[in-house]
DNA sequence: ATAATAGTGTCTCTTAGACAATATTTC
DNA sequence: GAAATATTGTCTAAGAGACACTATTAT
């Protein structure tokens, strides 16, 4: 069973896959493309292709994304999600994809690919659950537990923001993305007493309007302890 | 680049490595095969091997894990723990694998696969880092990384004891696999207060000395909240 | 009785959450 | 001034950690 033979077995293809997530009109929205051949001609799905060769797993996912949308790696948080390889998933042969976890910032419109007949933002709550392609409703479904997740225990929340930041549109991220609403006030407390988690830039703004906010940078830790706790809701 | 057609791409193969962790004589330790054929022929390396064409990834793991050690699935937890696939990660050929994190109670001696030479348990304090084969060193600490986080949110580290378990030896684990001393008395009152965590059997045992101590099997939560918190050392 | 481990109670300190109060802007 | 948002302060309840104390077994 290990004889590292590979032409013992069938053909297998290796892909990545994108969940991009984004906060656009204050909606958690995923980025999706109209497929345009078969199978599942016109279904949307996520975005996603071939490794390369000669290509790591992370970097076939950077390039699609920068094919998808024209962002570069660094203004974004990009990890594996997980693999994703039951033996139908693709009808037409063994097919297993990576699926990595994109948290971005207001992106501009998504680029259609080459083989994509169209692309979009779609908020969240607008999918129908049953009309993405292949098994990527669960994947989906898997990258958004994963990001609710991570927001409570890791400062990935500044992804979905500007370099340059106030506490409330911080406080708007966490809201969005937990469906919840927080106090604004513990909200400030917390999150400008963790270490790490923000960096005062030594500026301020006044685009939300009111009194006005300092302005922060994403912090150096990677790792919030105590967590930012969600509320008991769900 | 995205024609689907995999005849446009040299050949793939995909496998599923294990990082397999239990506790044998109160030292956290890991599985470990010798490699019987090159590359890297004599070294130690992860169980694994090739997914087969009919087969999912989280079935592959079960196999291999089944073959390596004889034992069922109910016993043990088994997780996705990543994909690995830098380009030239084996020397033969593109070989992607799909690392899985088993965490396990005490199990009987390990037999010898097919194409491995040997098999045993090896202590992770006896491990010289770079005796490893493949990325085989980097698997096992993102596998040993993810059981450490785990044990602080969520229920698996019943995993490492038997179904019937005290209170102290569920300290034990936590002991063992963050490397710190706890405090019986406070993880007692928490670890009985976790709602779910765990389900009284309604029996005593007095193997470990001393007053006779109740009996728990893992309850049914699958998260901890609040969670078990590591001390701050680490 | 002594040793060993199990389990409970109590105290203090920190933190979460509710919410009052103050500060600084625009209109 | 009124409205809006930012930021600080205060109170209370819950939980973490230190540790005294009691309980139940084996020898």
């Amino acid at each position: 069973m290990k004889g590292y033979d590979a032409r013992d077995f069938p053909p297998v293809a290796v892909t990545v896959d994108l969940v991009v997530l984004t906060i656009r009109a204050d909606r958690l929205s995923t980025l999706l493309v109209r497929r345009g051949g078969p199978p599942y001609q016109g279904r949307w799905a996520l975005p996603g292709g071939f490794v390369h060769p000669d290509e790591g797993l992370a970097a076939a996912a950077h390039r699609e994304l920068a094919e998808e949308t024209a962002v570069g790696a660094p203004a974004v948080h990009l990890e594996q999600l997980g693999s994703y390889g039951e033996p139908r998933r693709d009808p037409r042969m063994r097919v297993i994809t990576v699926a990595h976890l994109v948290l971005a910032p207001d992106l501009p419109a998504p680029v259609a690919g080459s083989d994509a007949a169209a692309a979009r933002w779609c908020p969240l709550a607008e999918l129908e659950p049953g009309k993405l392609a292949f098994d990527h409703r669960q994947i989906l479904a898997d990258g958004l537990e994963r990001a609710r997740f991570k927001l409570e225990y890791s400062p990935v929340a500044t992804a979905f923001c500007p370099p340059e930041f106030t506490v409330a549109e911080l406080r708007r991220v966490y809201e969005i993305v937990w469906g919840v609403g927080l106090d604004p006030r513990n909200f400030h407390r917390k999150v400008t007493g963790a270490a790490g988690f923000l960096a005062p830039v030594g500026r301020t703004t006044t685009r939300d309007g009111g009194r006005p906010a300092q302005l922060f940078r994403r912090g150096d830790a990677t790792v919030l302890r105590p967590p930012m706790l969600r509320p008991a809701s769900s």
